[in-house]
Order: structure tokens, then sequence, then C-alpha cells
DNA sequence: AAGGCGGGGAT
DNA sequence: ATCCCAGCCTT
């Protein structure tokens, strides 16, 4: 008598020959290692992901080094990834265990998808890698495979499709090898099942992909309903003091790049004169350096730059304590990209 | 349920 | 230029 291979069968079974094993948070695992590999890779892809992993991993080895450390390290050590949200909750989360959990990451997926910026997917692989608990996922990768597999109308970002998806990840998930059948999930998401043009050919889940065998598995998933993105403007005001010192200041918690340090933000060239004429009680000249134009996931900002050199350095700018920064001796101060393209711009 | 939140790599 | 990525949080 013979058996059929279960989904999670065939998935193991590719593992085995094929599943990557290299991968740097698939060495010395470790909630800690998962948990900071899998934060990092929350909409970031694998190869903009490890030079971070690496240098975060070698100044914080340990939750508890991470929870005694400054936010702003962390998000210096964030600058670039975007999404700082997560720097902010990681760190956060970090002071959590320690605190409430002495430093052992809870056991369960309930308990560690209460925990700051860990969410059902996170939860569930961080369960699963590191602790070997059953839990599944459902990241970009898995939501690739099933909506092929399946043949799933509709966008996945809807609700019920995401419940749809979340019910098969569940009932798919073995009752063993749950490191290997996450991991593996993933993989093929990452290497066979991608976006375009999907190996097809030596994928082990072709004979029953209902994708496949519409004869078009890359219109899954369904693409999300497209608009168009607002373009909106804004300057930013480079203070420069002698000796090539120019101001910062830190953007408050929450919204676009919260927590970071930026240039002081204005609507335009007519506010920042106001904005000098408040601060200073002077006029100054305002030198509009080249414009250009940042590109987020829902909308377009025009950035114009306008340096003013100041003939000496104020003792204080406004109510908070700002950042004289010297581009040629940086501080470790979380940066937002174009930010750091500025300041970078300045020392020549 | 919907919208906010970055930056970069692939195409 | 467009798409979308190892999603989560707030409203």
């Amino acid at each position: 008598m013979t058996q059929a291979f279960s989904f999670s069968d065939v998935v193991l079974a590719w593992y085995q020959q094929h599943g990557r094993k290299h991968l740097p948070w698939q060495q010395q695992i470790s909630p800690y290692r998962v948990w900071v590999s899998e934060i990092m890779l929350q909409q970031t892809q694998v190869a903009t992901v490890i030079p971070y992993f690496e240098r975060f991993m070698q100044r914080f080895p340990d939750v508890f080094s991470l929870a005694r450390a400054e936010q702003d390290e962390v998000l210096h050590l964030w600058t670039g990834l975007g999404y700082y949200a997560r720097g902010r909750n990681l760190h956060a989360c970090a002071q959590q265990i320690v605190e409430q959990y002495q430093g052992e990451f809870p056991a369960s997926v309930e308990q560690l998808a209460a925990l700051p910026g860990i969410g059902r997917s996170t939860a569930g692989a961080i369960a699963a890698i590191s602790m070997g608990i059953r839990a599944a996922i459902l990241d970009g990768n898995v939501k690739r495979v099933l909506t092929r597999f399946y043949a799933i109308e509709g966008w996945p970002g809807t609700t019920a499709v995401q419940k749809q998806l979340w019910d098969i990840a569940e009932r798919l998930t073995p009752d063993h090898s749950h490191r290997e059948y996450t991991q593996t999930m993933m993989d093929l998401g990452a290497t066979l099942c991608t976006r375009s043009k999907p190996a097809c050919g030596i994928c082990p889940l072709q004979p029953r992909c209902k994708g496949y065998q519409s004869g078009k598995p890359s219109q899954f998933p369904n693409s999300k309903p497209k608009k168009e993105k607002p373009e909106k403007h804004t300057a930013l005001l480079m203070l420069e003091a002698p000796g090539g010192l120019l101001y910062l200041e830190q953007r408050p918690q929450t919204g676009i790049w919260g927590g970071l340090w930026s240039f002081p933000e204005v609507s335009d060239e007519q506010a920042a004169r106001l904005w000098l004429k408040q601060q200073f009680g002077m006029e100054a000249d305002i030198e509009p350096l080249q414009r250009f134009r940042h590109t987020f996931s829902h909308y377009h900002l025009h950035i114009q730059p306008l340096k003013i050199r100041l003939s000496h350095q104020p003792g204080h700018i406004g109510e908070q304590s700002g950042h004289w920064y010297n581009p040629r001796q940086p501080s470790e101060l979380g940066l937002a990209a174009p930010v750091k393209k500025l300041l970078h711009l300045s020392d020549i």
C-alpha cells in the first residue's frame, strides 16, 4: 500500500538537497539572532540585510547589550535600512525581554507576538526556527508559493485573502521538522518561486501546482490595485557654522524618519526666510542647492536643500537641543538616507 | 478595515 | 519608471 507524499514531505525533501543553509542567521541559531534577522528582513531583501546583520551582531551580540544601548546607536546601525520604527521597536523589545522575561525569549507565538515589532508571522518564524515550535509563517515568499500552488485569486492585502492564506499555511505546517520546513518555504519563494520567471521546471511542487497548470504562474499573487503617488515638496535647512559643522535636530518618534536626526524642515524657501528671521532676528543669505527627488512607497518627495552659511555658531536654536555634525568626524547618529547623502555631499 | 511607514534591487 | 520585498502598528 502506498501513501501519497504530503505537501510538507515534498518541501522537506527539497530542503535536504537544495535548501540554503549558510546565511549568517542560519549559523549559531538562537532566538536573538533569528529575531534580529527577521525584523531586518521585513520588507527588505536578503542581500541588503546581510551586511547590516553582521554589523549589528558585532556590536550587539546578545539581547542584554542591545537593551543597554542608546537609541541613537541602534538607529545609527539601522541607517539606510528604512522603516525605522523597526529599529525603535527592536530596541524597546530588547528592553522588555530583559525586564519582563529576564532576557529569555518567551516560548509561545502568542507571547512573542505581544512584543513590540513582532507580529504573527515574525513570531511564527522565531518560534519555528529557533525553538522548534509548530508555527506557521506568512511572509512575502510564502504568500507567493501558496497563491500559486492553489491559484488563489485576489490581492493578498485584502482581509479575505489574508485569512485564507493563514488558514492554508497553518494547515500545511507539519508536526515535525519545523525549522527546516519554515526555512524551506522561504527558500522556495526566494530562489525558485520568484516574482518573475519562476523556475517551475525544477520546482518539486510543480506536478500539483495550480498556478503552473494555469500556464501563467506569475499572475499570482494578483497585484495590488495601483494608484498614482502624490508629489510632495519640502525644504531642508543646511545651517553651516565655521569649520563646516552642520546643524541637525532630532525628529519626533512618530511619522516619517521617526527618531532620526535631520536638517530642520520647512515647507519652502519663503518659510525658510521667516524661520531664519525668527531664530536669529536677521536676514541671511540662502543658497539653494540642487533639488532632488526621493521616492517612498506611497509618495514622491521633492527635496530642496537650502545652504545657509553662518558667520558664527549659535549657542542654541529653537527649543530642542540640536547637534552640530562634523562630516569629517561623523557622529554615530541615525540618519535618513537623503540627509546622509547631503551630509556626505558637504564633506568635500 | 485602511492607511502610514524607507530604501533598494530587479525588471 | 514600476513593482515589491523574511510586516507591523495606529487609527
